[in-house]
DNA sequence: TCCTTATTGAAAATCTTTTTCAATAAGGAT
DNA sequence: ATCCTTATTGAAAAAGATTTTCAATAAGGA
C-alpha cells in the first residue's frame, strides 16, 4: 500500500507539498530539522509554507513513514523509515543514517532487563551515533 | 567527593538555587520539566527563577549528576543520574525511573550491530517505557 | 466541469530557551 | 567577623521553535 492509498483511505489527500516533503526526505539519509526540508524544498523549486512542514511531518508521523530523532541536546530531526520495528545509527561525520534491527539482540536483552528490573517493558528508544564505513576509510586516509 | 567539592573544584559554587535544585530532583524519582523543577521549587518555600533552572541544569548534565529524558513527542524532562555508564527505565502508570546497566547485554548487543552495519559505534541511547513492579501488582487488584 | 471539503499560507499567538546586564551573595583573604 | 572579588541570580528582553486562526486555494469524487 503506497502513500497515496494509505492518505485516501483516511479521507486525507497526497498534495504538492506532501509529495515534496517525501521527496526531499526520501533524498536524504539523514534525519532533517523543519527547517532544513522547507530549505532544500525551496532549492528544488517548491516553496513551502514552514507551518506545512510541522504539519505534514505530524501526518507521517502517524502514517508510520517518519520518526523522530533525538539529539543529545535535545533537538531533534525527522527522517524517513520504512515500516516495521527498527532503529537508526547515525554517522558522526557524514550525518547519514542506517537502519537495522538488531532483533535477537535486543530481544535477548529486554528479556535480561525484565528480569533484573521486574519491570514490564513496552517499549523502547535506541538509537546510536558512531563512524559509517565510508567515513571510517577517509578517516585512514587523514592519516 | 560530592557536589560541593564539584563544584569548589572548578571554581563554582554551591548556592541556594543549585541546593534547592538538587533536593527537587532528589525527592522525585522521575524526570521533571524545568518547568516543574521551579513550581516543586516554590511550593517547597524557595522562589527560583527558571531562567537559573535552565542554568543549573545545563551545570549539573556537565557535571554528570543529572541526565535527558526523550519523550516521544520530544519534550524532555531531567532526571538525577547516579554516575557511571548506565539506562533508564520509566513507568508509564507513575512515571518513576529506574537506572539499570545491563552492561553484558549491550555490550554483545553493540558488538552484534557494528559486525552487522560495519558502523564503528561511539555512543548510544538507550531508553525504556514499562510498568514498574508497583504498578503492575494495582493492575492485578483492579481486576 | 462543478462542488464539497481537506489543505495551505500568512499572520499572530504561544511556548520554550537563551542572552543581557545590573544587583546580589559565596567563599577566600584579612 | 568583615571585606573583596567574582560567580551567580533574577527580570526583562530577545531569539527560536511550534501551534492556532482564518480566509483563500486546490484535490478528487460526483
Amino acid at each position: 500500500m503506497d502513500i497515496q492509498q494509505k492518505l485516501n483511505q483516511q479521507g486525507l489527500r497526497l498534495t504538492q507539498p506532501r509529495q515534496v516533503i517525501m521527496e526531499v526526505l526520501e533524498s536524504t539519509g539523514m534525519p532533517l530539522l523543519p527547517q532544513t526540508i522547507q530549505q532544500r524544498a525551496h532549492e528544488s523549486g517548491s516553496k513551502i509554507s514552514l507551518v506545512t512542514v510541522y504539519r505534514t511531518l505530524e501526518l507521517l508521523i502517524e502514517l508510520k513513514l517518519v520518526r523522530r530523532i533525538h539529539g543529545q541536546d535535545g533537538c531533534h530531526g525527522y527522517i524517513l523509515s520504512s515500516p516495521g520495528h527498527h532503529h537508526h545509527i547515525i554517522c558522526q561525520k557524514c550525518g547519514r543514517a542506517l537502519e537495522f534491527n538488531g532483533a535477537d539482540g535486543i530481544v535477548k536483552l529486554l528479556d535480561q532487563i525484565e528480569r533484573d528490573t521486574k519491570f514490564k517493558i513496552e517499549s523502547h528508544l535506541l538509537q546510536l551515533q558512531g563512524v559509517c564505513p565510508d567515513c571510517q576509510k577517509e578517516k585512514d586516509h587523514e592519516k
